[in-house]
DNA sequence: AGTATCAATAGAGTTTATCTATTACGCAGA
DNA sequence: TCTGCGTAATAGATAAACTCTATTGATACT
């Protein structure tokens, strides 16, 4: 059976294909890590390096075994990693993937008091289009996203946080804004901002405009919130915006007008996501329900549904 | 680090919860076990086992680091299994799941010609319900495994190999068998049989009634493929039944009457499923063009759309 | 109390991993 | 063509690890 240490020389080896500088990062000698990689395909019986002397290359079979072996090997750095915690109690950093249109307006409700519940919990917070939060958080980037729903991993828990409605704001002098009520038929030929794709709430407001027959500016698409209540404000178009934004952002000024609509169900899901290996299932556990909670006594404009 | 060694002992005394027992299994001598597990435990800093002369137990951690280091090890397996296939060329045996109303009547095709293709290749071919052939297959039970769509399941590779048509069977003196085309109207009120319950026809027959507003006849679930085609000819409904099912088992025999159905899209899709990490990938793929170049050339009641 | 069972401990032997020193190979420049 | 440089492989010595046999210690059962 190939040896741990085997696989780390291989998987070394593999990202600085040069046997002195892989040997130098594993703290051993340049022959140490020759002979254990000779013996390691040996044992296998096959070759996985090709040895020249104009640079070292893997064999194509030589790659596949070291993208196993990284897996491997972080399964046992796993295995430490939990044992550490359960000895040490938990300490160290938590990388957040969050989306850009969400975190900065989410966040500094919650982690005030997750800091208070866990003191020794260090939070690296990373703004990351939502498209790729899952991707990234599988291959290790963040150990925990908030991500909008929906996402079909079987590999990743997801948990469901809460529901956020999306306002419909125009600028004040909008022809819409001195309307009561907003309904269905208004909507219809407007020019409607939204944001780049990439983010979630692209694909929502392209089909919230096809089912309200409304225009999407495409060509004025907004890579941020901030570019897009701006434009907005200018009078560009009308856009759909996350009540949290609002409420943080906007709240009184009358920049721009955010209008009473009467259609229901437009809002986007937002969950938590973790590695179903991830060592810290369990107080990711616990940081959805303070999530939850701080939602639901907090922030009124949340829905949160019961799990 | 742990060593690998060290996890294996770890897993056999989990499986065998018994010093002695497990050292046999893993051909050492006990005290070599108990050694290294107090090394394990010592190195990662907890306990993993709770010795007590009335049995031996693993503590929740041990049992957890148990069940990573059983995946850990799975990975070095892989990866000795990829280096031999490369070093050998393939050959064993393949474990391949497969819903048993297609099975029988799919296989018969493809074998002959898989085994002329591959003759070192070994098939054990397993009958499952559809509904739990995807986590069979996660789980290590198969290795293979032909599954009705849709299936999400991110760390499976899904191959779609071809759709179905279903077709509408009845008694030959049943009322619907003298008209020359069955519509839409004439299944309403019709009482349908179906598949008992975890089967992938259960639930698409489930709603071809609901749509057409025909009765499924609950009481009087099948169990295989064969029950249902006894009921209908004894006259206790009509059913849908597979393309595949039909040509195999009923052909020209006049027990039963094949109805012609100007209805369209009453089929099924079925895929070739394998674990993404599978070190047969390849071998996989190949299996998938050849299944559906079978289909193409000698089934033409099946479907089979490009790539 | 005596015995059987089970896991832990002690000490010796063997294997394995690593080190230092050296060799072998190819390449660039004089 | 020879020399010097960079690279990886080889040899031999040393240290660490793994495993074995033999034994002890603890508990449950008779």
């Amino acid at each position: 059976m190939p040896s741990l240490r085997q696989l780390e020389y291989l998987v070394a080896l593999s990202q600085e294909l040069h046997f002195r500088r892989a040997a130098e990062r594993m703290n051993v000698t340049q022959p140490t890590l020759s002979v254990q990689l000779q013996h390691l395909e040996k044992d296998l019986g096959v070759a996985l390096i090709e040895r020249s002397h104009s640079g070292v290359m893997l064999t194509p079979l030589g790659r596949e075994v070291a993208a196993r072996a990284i897996d491997v090997l972080r399964g046992v750095q796993d295995i430490q990693d939990l044992a550490h915690i359960s000895a040490n109690g938990f300490e160290g950093t938590i990388r957040l993937g969050v989306p850009p249109t969400l975190g900065p307006y989410l966040l500094p409700h919650i982690v005030p008091k997750l800091h208070a519940e866990y003191p020794s919990m260090n939070l690296y917070v990373r703004e990351e289009k939502p498209v790729s939060l899952a991707q990234q958080l599988l291959s290790g980037k963040h150990d925990l996203a908030i991500v909008p729903m929906p996402i079909t991993r079987s590999d990743l828990v997801i948990q469901k946080l809460f529901e956020e409605p999306l306002r419909l704001v125009c600028a004040p002098d909008h022809h819409l804004a001195s309307k009561k009520v907003v309904t269905k038929t208004d909507l219809k030929s407007e020019r409607v901002l939204a944001m780049e794709s990439g983010h979630h709430l692209h694909d929502q407001v392209t089909r919230l405009c096809d089912v309200f027959g409304a225009t999407l500016l495409r060509d004025y698409e907004g890579t941020s919130l901030d570019t897009l209540r701006l434009m907005v404000g200018m009078g560009v178009g009308i856009a759909f915006l996350p009540a949290l934004y609002i409420r943080s952002e906007i709240g009184t000024r009358d920049e721009i007008t955010v209008l009473d609509v009467n259609i229901s169900n437009i809002r986007r899901s937002i969950a938590l996501a973790w590695r179903q290996s991830s060592v810290h299932a369990s107080l990711f556990n616990d940081i959805t329900h303070l999530i939850r909670t701080i939602a639901k006594q907090d922030l009124p404009e949340l829905i949160v549904t019961p799990e």
